[in-house]
DNA sequence: CCGCGCATCCAAAGCGCTTTGATATTTGTT
DNA sequence: AACAAATATCAAAGCGCTTTGGATGCGCGG
């Protein structure tokens, strides 16, 4: 059942019936609803591909998730962000193209989305530190909504980011205000710009305590569980052990638990640990005393903001470049606690 | 640029720049040469939606990912799963669109999906015991291949799944050779066909062992680490603790061994934990020696195989329906021991 | 030298919708 | 009563591509 058909069973031009059931006020009333009562009859829903090529626009956003080329994998909040960025999607009638894509392809994608108007505009992902996308992204009028930063790329554009810094400095301050003095940071991968951001939050708080930053105790890598252990493992059996972690993600730090605990070692008496939380649907502690003191940032709301802030900049509504800077709050959990004396480790407890 | 300005430069018809472009062979190929030629220099691109309602085929593949509608949770397998999708995908040049969509309103959306052609196949995630979605997908007429399966649905389908009730029933058998007697099921959502097949294959377990099943020692739940915590600690509380358990999902297994720690306990001695493991990731152990003991199937090649399956059901090649059982592979790591003997587990240690 | 087959290329007809520019028809104004 | 202004409808022109059903020209055997 098409246009053409159901305009002839109602003896009403493919004009009007259009009007009628996409809202336009030059129908009469009556007419309106003998054509939204047949279209109902008859079964009939508008083709998406032919009113995408009509309308010009193609009702789609889309998102391209960076893959780890190395180990192929991804990074586990995308979950979270996509399904807050659905709902978004879903009650502005737009529908979501996601690409997959390893590290080295994604300019490559990014110009293929914006030159065949497969989407209407993008979603940017995992911005890297002098991120060339956005110039490219710029040059190609796509509209686009960068999650996160890229530090050092000169030209305006559209972000919704976490106050990373502060949440980290504040993470930091916290285990200092304990009496942590060696403090190590696990943190992301060293290129994205999230993670320069963390480290220079975390940095900023030692430094201001008057503590000098050691490079043992910066781990980087990808947000996995066995970054998170094999990092706390090494700096743990280091002559100077921290006492203290700064964890970048839920999953990392099962890693850094798994790795105290395996040390004998107890978390929040012997080793403290912070974590920067995305409040992960599946990982949420929920109870009254959280397991894990952290900083908290829903990546879920942060989907969702950004997707909204992208429809707005293709409706036009408002004027582009606009940022949104979302702050993290701290909670405190059972996995903090002072720091012990300055005694190694293994001859406690 | 368009089609028609190309060929209007190189001085030829849209038909022989199209075909000349799409690899026909009735064009020459010093012409061809020609027109890829100029097709770079102007930077032609098709445009897909005019593409695709020519062609009457959208090139994009459609998931529709249940996000629960209570606790806003999905399940984090998706982004393995169709991290390894997204590669079938892009090597054969479709899209993936993606729906994330609260559990009720499911139906509609794919009836949507299927009635405005913006899709020319799903994959269907997440069946339940008795899905409706297979029978109103067949009557649609729009291609699909289940992950997993649906019992009690009459007609045939083309689905792909993994043996879980031999996985399961392989994970139990384990711990029972080991001298386990009481044995705890953390288990997926009841009403997941999946979960039904888990629990059988760990009841036919332990009856083959003469062990009698006990309620008590099942849990159902989302994929959560507090559904695995939670469950844990209350069969842990009982006056009868289980002495292993068997759960759905690392991210559950987090939880029970937080539970088992929690109470003084150690994992592998005083509590074995056997683990279904869809190898994400993120929380690939990657040791020698795996931490949890585990049946597993990659979850990400199911994707690659599901969407493979699905191209070549649209493609018309071979005869759908069809189907494929993965098996589970069975990995001993040190989250299991022999049965501790029968006093309760307080006394030890 | 004719006609047949092959290799190339083309004009034009869609695909199913939106939207522009007109055309009837009715209502309101003086 | 006459004319302007709404109101309600329509025919037709795209949107940018693919594809059908010819054309055209050329070589070649008879």
């Amino acid at each position: 059942m098409n246009l053409r058909e159901l305009s002839e069973i109602l003896g009403l031009s493919q004009t009007t019936v259009s009007r009628a059931l996409n809202g336009y006020p030059e129908v009469a009333e009556e007419t309106r609803r003998r054509v939204r009562e047949a279209a109902t009859t008859y079964n009939y829903h508008p083709n998406n591909r032919a009113r995408s090529l009509a309308t010009g626009r193609s009702m789609s956003i889309g998102h391209v998730i960076p893959v780890s080329t190395q180990h192929e994998i991804v990074n586990p909040i995308f979950t979270d962000f996509i399904s807050g960025a659905g709902e978004a999607y879903a009650a502005a009638g737009y529908d979501l193209t996601l690409k997959m894509v390893s590290d080295g392809d994604e300019d490559e994608v990014y110009r293929d989305l914006a030159n065949r108007g497969s989407v209407d505009g993008v979603i940017v992902h995992g911005p890297r530190v002098d991120d060339r996308r956005i110039a490219m992204l710029s040059e190609l009028g796509l509209p686009f909504v960068v999650h996160g930063r890229a530090t050092g790329s000169t030209r305006e554009y559209s972000w919704l980011d976490v106050n990373n810094r502060r949440a980290f400095y504040r993470a930091t301050s916290f285990l200092i205000d304990f009496g942590h003095r060696r403090i190590g940071l696990i943190n992301g991968i060293e290129t994205m710009d999230f993670a320069t951001r963390r480290r220079t939050g975390y940095r900023e708080a030692l430094e201001e305590a008057g503590i000098v930053p050691c490079p043992e105790l910066i781990a980087h890598g990808e947000m996995t569980e066995r970054h998170g252990y094999a990092s706390a493992r090494q700096m743990l059996n280091d002559a100077m052990p921290p006492t203290a972690f700064v964890v970048a993600s839920v999953i990392c730090a099962i890693g850094v638990r798994r790795a105290v605990q395996e040390l004998g070692l107890i978390v929040g008496r012997d080793v403290s640990i912070v974590i920067y939380d995305d409040d992960l649907s599946y990982f949420k502690s929920g109870d009254d005393i959280p397991v894990f003191t952290a900083v908290r940032s829903s990546v879920r709301e942060a989907g969702r903001n950004a997707a909204n802030m992208l429809l707005d900049i293709i409706a036009g509504t408002g004027d582009a470049p606009r940022q949104r800077l979302m702050e993290a709050e701290l909670t405190v959990g059972s996995s903090t606690g002072p720091a012990p004396d300055l005694a190694p480790h293994r001859q406690r407890g």
